[in-house]
DNA sequence: AGATAGCTTTGATACAAATCAAACTATTGC
DNA sequence: GCAATAGTTTGATTTGTATCAAAGCTATCT
């Protein structure tokens, strides 16, 4: 029980800075959010990019579907989920984001957003005008370049979502989703095979296609089988390759 | 029988201008594939972001997964389909793309292509080598915009299948196809009311997350219902009304 | 500390779509 | 023009997940 919540502090504090600084030269996400290899005064350039900074609360909207388009957003720090809506109310999550991603990149199509975008716990953005990000991609081709990956790997997300959502079973699903989820986290730091997570069951499930009673007998059926440990919003990933073989059964 | 394949020749031939000229500032498409609002000077130097074109025969394969990347590809006449595929050989088709659209975007973020794209149709593209789409994009402004544009409206169309696939019922799928294939056919001159598929109903079904069984017997279902004419390839939406409102009963 | 609200788990049953199977139709090649 | 192949339709049955229902757990508020 103690040691759970220790984890869990752990996992919110480690990218916390004691200080926070405004600019992207010396932002320890830098390396997440912006293109590297720059010289110290492009990069002072660059700091121009992000105009001001947002705190969202947790289960507030950074923005939301069909307000005008401005800026993208840098997660500084925190946890976002985006979704999408019928008229007849039923939601569909499209992505759950963490520091160091962008989210907004919907809205440049229409110049107003197609997506909601909550903030799953107290979160800090960088708000960046998209028309900065335009002037300054024109002059530093870095910048422009990556942007336009950082486009593309939206792209390609979603492409891979959707083989999830439309050829596999359940149990593939959430095994992809959790070994994607510690991924993301090893990759900014946090344990490979220990996670918090941020949202319900029903969040989960409607990101993949599923409800939550079938996320929950899933999670439980991992959990008989030893893969790994559940405790409600803990998971300890206990057999990593397990879930791989799950995901693919090819490749292992 | 006679007139369905009239209808069929009609609508290849409708788009196909009797003399191909290689420029963009001449192509009938561009109001489609690129930006408007170009003087003529502007729109003689965005000729240089073509560098080729290219044929591609029915069935051939314009990229392929793992190859690098190096060009997007503007549609000029035909049709494709873009997929995914798994280790274990299961295939989703990600998209159908028709003239005037843009394809390869997938390539950008690891300089390698993500998906396949096979022609559909016999074909003719358009090779725009990225490194000119990008050194232009910094050039033109509207250029620039016109690129974000059609990666944005990637990102929202693929959120839109992600909603299919997580939360509607067949009929419900079926119909959203059909709109979305006739509309963007409408756009391009052809008739708001018949299509002619040039996709499988297993490619249908790869696409919208069921198998090619209930595909077919949703059309049949559609046809009893008095709400299309299906004779294999070719459709005849007599009721559109009715298929908006098995895709969105509100908002009609 | 107890009450409340929100979330999760588990069980029983129902159902939409998948699977298996076979006949039918269109297209292609010789 | 006929055979072979590819694609489509329809029927019977199975199955994975949804739905309905109820109890259990956790966190929050007073």
């Amino acid at each position: 029980m103690l040691n759970l919540y220790a984890e869990y502090k752990n996992m919110n504090s480690a990218i916390h800075p004691e200080t926070i600084k405004v600019a992207c030269s010396s932002c320890n996400l830098r390396e997440l959010c912006m293109p590297i290899g720059f010289n110290l005064d492009d990069m002072k350039r660059l700091d121009e990019v992000v105009a001001t900074r947002r705190r969202i609360k947790q289960g507030d909207l950074l923005f939301t579907s069909g307000e005008p388009f401005t800026s993208l957003y840098a997660i500084r720090t925190g946890f976002f989920k985006t979704s999408v809506s019928t008229d007849d109310g039923r939601e569909q999550v499209t992505g759950f984001q963490m520091a160091g991603e962008v989210i907004g990149l919907d809205g440049i199509v229409s110049d107003s957003h197609s997506c909601n975008a909550v903030a799953l716990e107290d979160s800090d953005v960088c708000v960046m005008p998209f028309a900065n990000v335009e002037e300054l991609s024109r002059e530093f081709p870095v910048l422009q370049r990556h942007v336009h990956k950082i486009m593309s790997r939206e792209i390609v997300r979603e492409n891979s979502i959707m083989m999830l959502l439309g050829n596999m079973r359940a149990e593939e699903r959430l095994a992809a989703f959790l070994l994607n989820l510690v991924q993301r986290l090893h990759a900014r730091g946090f344990s490979q095979s220990e996670l918090v997570l941020r949202m319900t069951r029903e969040e989960i499930g409607s990101y993949l296609g599923m409800k939550l009673e079938t996320v929950s007998r899933t999670f439980s059926k991992f959990s008989e089988d030893g893969i790994i440990d559940v405790k409600q919003r803990y998971v300890h990933i206990v057999q990593p390759d397990a879930l791989k073989k799950i995901f693919n059964p090819d490749n292992c």
